[in-house]
DNA sequence: GCCGATTTGTGCGTATGTATG
DNA sequence: TCATACATACGCACAAATCGG
C-alpha cells in the first residue's frame, strides 16, 4: 500500500497539478530549501535571521518557525538558540527516528522491525563484499586495526563496544564510492542502537566472537578474499541474529 | 496583557544529563509520541485536538503546532486540514525529502547522489534475487504480468510508466518476510524521480528494452532461476546507467 | 445548497532565555 | 556588568476547511 497523493520532492509554486491547495508553511519550507540553492549555500552556512526570511518570505513568524522546524528534522537547517540559523549536514537523523517510532509502535511482533534493520545490515554488508576487499586488497588500515584491538579488549572485560563497532562498519564502507551505503548501515546502526533499550529486552549477545569477527572481516579484505570477507561478516551477525530469533517465540 | 504565564519553577522535563537545555517543542513531539505509544493507537486513528493537546500537555498552541510539524514531517502524524490530527502510516517521506535535497544540493556532481541512489536499487535487487525467486518459484501473478503488458504497451506508443515501473518492483518485494526493503526501494525510486526533473537532466533510456526487462525478471522469478533473475535485473538497470555514465563522462 | 460548529492554518504582539561583544 | 541581537515560547484573534443538520 503506498502513500496515494505525496509529493516528496516539494513544490515551489503553491498548488498541485490535482488542484488540491499545499499548506503556506509547506511552500514556505520548500521556498527556504530554494533559498539555500539559489544562494549556493553549504553545510554550516549562515542562514538569514526568522524576522528577514518574514520580510523577505512575506510571511508570518509563525509560519517560518513551522517550516523551519520541518527543515529542522530533516536535517537540512539547524538552529542554534540565540546564535543564528544554519544549513545543517543533511544526515538521516529523520530516518533513524522514523524507523525507531515504527519499532516500537509494531504491536504484535515487538522485534520484527528490528530484524529486519539488522538482516538489512547483514545483505548490505554481503552484497559489497567484492567492493570492499577491492578496497582494501593490500592496504594496512592501523586506525581500523586500532578499532578491533579495543572492541576485543572491551569484549574480554565483558563491557560493549557501541562505538567502536558503529565506527569499523562505517569505516569499511567509507572507503566505497558510494557514500549512501555507509550512512545507510550508520543509521541503521543507530536505529538497533536506540530501538533495544526502548523495547526493554536485553539482547545478549557473544561479545568476544562478535569482537573477533570484526578482526576477521578486515584481515579478510586486506587480504583481497571476499568468499572469507563474506564468512567473516556472517559470523559476525550469527550471536545477535540468533538472540533475536531465541526471544521471538 | 498578562495572563496565566506558568512559572517553570520546577521543570519536569527537558534537561539532558549534559546539562544542555532541550527545546521545549522537542520534548512536546516525544510526550505525543508517547501519548500514541501509551494508547495503542494505529496508523489512522484520531488524535485529540490541538487544544486538547495544550490543556493536556500544558504548552502553548505554538509549542504544540511545531511540535505537530516535526511529527508531520516524519509522517508519525498526518494532519487535515478542518477535520484533524491523524496517526500517520510511518512511510519515508521523510528519507525521500532528504535525500532529494541533498540530490540537487551537492555542487560539483550534480548526479552523484543520483547515481549512488540507483546503485543501491540495483544492489538489493540483486541481493534479494534469491528469496525473490523462493518467493514466487511455481506461482502465477497476473497482476504483476498485468503490469509488464502495460509497461511494454507504453513503451512502444514512446510515454513513460513510472508509476507501473515502482509498482513492479514494490510488488516483487512485498512477498519477502522483510517488508523494510520493499520500502526503501520504493523510497529510492520516488528520489529518484524527483531528482531528475529538478537537475533539468534528460535521462534518455531504452523504454522498450526496460520494459522486457521487467517481464524477464518476473518469469525467472516464477520459474525459480536465481540466475536468471539476475541477469535480468542487470538488464534491467543497464539502459539507465549507461545513461547517467555518458553524462557524467 | 446554506449554515453553523469544529478544527486546523495564519498573523501578530509580547515576554523570556541565551549567546555575543 | 550591561547592552544588543536572536531564538524560544506564549496567547489571542481571525481565516480557511471540513462535516453534519
Amino acid at each position: 500500500m503506498r502513500t496515494a497523493n505525496r509529493r516528496p520532492g516539494g513544490r515551489s509554486a503553491g498548488v498541485k497539478p490535482g488542484g488540491r491547495a499545499a499548506p503556506r508553511h509547506e511552500t514556505t519550507a520548500d521556498r527556504i530549501k530554494d533559498y539555500i540553492l539559489g544562494e549556493g549555500l553549504q553545510p554550516g552556512d549562515l542562514l538569514p535571521t526568522e524576522a528577514e526570511l518574514c520580510e523577505h518570505l512575506g510571511v508570518s513568524r509563525s509560519n517560518v518557525r513551522e517550516a523551519v522546524r520541518q527543515l529542522t528534522t530533516l536535517d537540512i537547517v539547524e538552529v542554534r538558540h540565540g546564535h543564528g540559523t544554519f544549513v545543517g549536514n543533511m544526515s538521516l537523523d529523520a530516518l533513524v527516528e522514523s524507523l525507531v517510532f515504527r519499532g516500537v509502535l509494531v504491536p504484535g511482533d515487538d522485534l520484527r522491525a528490528l530484524r529486519e534493520v539488522i538482516d538489512l545490515r547483514l545483505t548490505l554488508d554481503l552484497a559489497m563484499a567484492e567492493r570492499i576487499v577491492d578496497a582494501f586488497r593490500g592496504t594496512t588500515n592501523p586506525e581500523l586495526h586500532a578499532l578491533v584491538k579495543e572492541m576485543v579488549a572491551k569484549a574480554t572485560s565483558g563491557s560493549p563496544f557501541p562505538d567502536e563497532d558503529r565506527a569499523f562498519h562505517t569505516g569499511l564502507l567509507a572507503r566505497l564510492d558510494n557514500s549512501l551505503v555507509g550512512q545507510l548501515v550508520g543509521a541503521f546502526w543507530d536505529v538497533h542502537t536506540a530501538v533495544v533499550p526502548k523495547l526493554g529486552v536485553s539482547v545478549a549477545v557473544d561479545l568476544e566472537r562478535t569482537a573477533r569477527a570484526h578482526g576477521e572481516m578486515l584481515e579478510a579484505a586486506e587480504a583481497g578474499d571476499p568468499e572469507r570477507f563474506r564468512l567473516a561478516v556472517t559470523t559476525h551477525y550469527e550471536p545477535i541474529q540468533r538472540s533475536l530469533d531465541e526471544r521471538a517465540k
